[in-house]
DNA sequence: GAAAAGGGTTGCGAAACAAAACTCATAAAT
DNA sequence: ATTTATGAGTTTTGTTTCGCAACCCTTTTC
């Protein structure tokens, strides 16, 4: 450890920031959720989350204003609204997922009855980790921070 | 698509507002993200986040109290506490790093300097996905839900 | 044409957040 | 030994955000 202190300042520009700013307020993640489990209807995010109508109108604005949702007018029933996920919210599914799987690991009362399984051979999917480019498995000792134009010279650095 | 309607109010017991109920305050991810970079101190956090010192004060003391951090007094130098991540902390590491990956993906003026990399082989880490037990990598539309007392049986769900 | 459903907005009190000043214990400097 | 500085907080005082209830407007249903 140790040898992490001078990038510090340059890891103010790292993405989760600007991944907090979208999804870091009240709500926003478990209005994905949501999502995800097929839900599209206001009515159906106010009734499932508990979610008080006026923030639950302003989430999926800013949702959708940020790209991770899409907000269409139903067809054949023209009060109804849909709000989709676009790719930009599909792809925050591993991060959702993550941080789903911890907190089942360690929250208090929670043993869902239902598991995710790998819908083809119906086993539980495995725990979302970090790999390196090659498969293995990494732990934040096994990391190390590398100039972005000089990736794949040197091997063997220090970690941490 | 489909199929997925009934099982809604079970999921409210996932693991996901249990992790948000600890990581979802304002600054508790870049609490979390310093943490990882070898910050201990309080003044350390203060002045790299630039967060008030109340609201840090307040979110230290929930980290610890939910087990994400440790407090402990340093020995040589009684006026300082050292604050480090506990292996529940470092379990949130798979997490913060998917949701911090995204924020690259899709911010606006996001292209770090450094990246991550396989301290090992000196190549970028994967990005972070999911994978079925076998290492397949999994889509949305390739998970199912299956109650947690029957996995392993049948197969071929029909996904979502 | 009246009632209900869907998707919001408005107004107001409660809670969370932020900025600055203040405390208190320890450590360093003189 | 006294002063000064440091580290880690608390307190005080505003400012946003949240949450609830009520209201509004449009489209459907009866």
């Amino acid at each position: 450890m140790g040898k992490l202190r001078e990038p510090l300042s340059e890891l103010a520009t790292c993405g989760l920031p600007s991944a907090l700013e979208v999804m870091g307020e009240r709500w926003s993640f478990l209005i994905l959720r949501a999502a995800f489990n097929g839900l599209v209807h206001f009515e159906e995010f106010s009734s499932e989350l508990g979610i008080a109508r006026n923030i639950l109108s302003n989430r999926l604005s800013r949702l959708v204003e940020n790209g991770v949702m899409r907000r269409s007018p139903c067809e054949h029933d023209r009060r109804k609204i849909e709000y989709r996920l676009t790719e930009k919210g599909h792809d925050l599914l591993p991060a959702m997922l993550a941080l789903r799987q911890w907190g089942e690991k360690y929250g208090e009362n929670v043993s869902p009855e239902l598991v995710l399984v790998d819908a083809e051979k119906g086993q539980p999917i495995s725990p979302i980790s970090i790999h390196a480019a090659d498969g293995r498995e990494l732990g934040w000792h096994d990391l190390a921070w590398k100039a972005r134009d000089e990736v794949g010279k040197d091997g063997k650095g220090e970690g941490c």
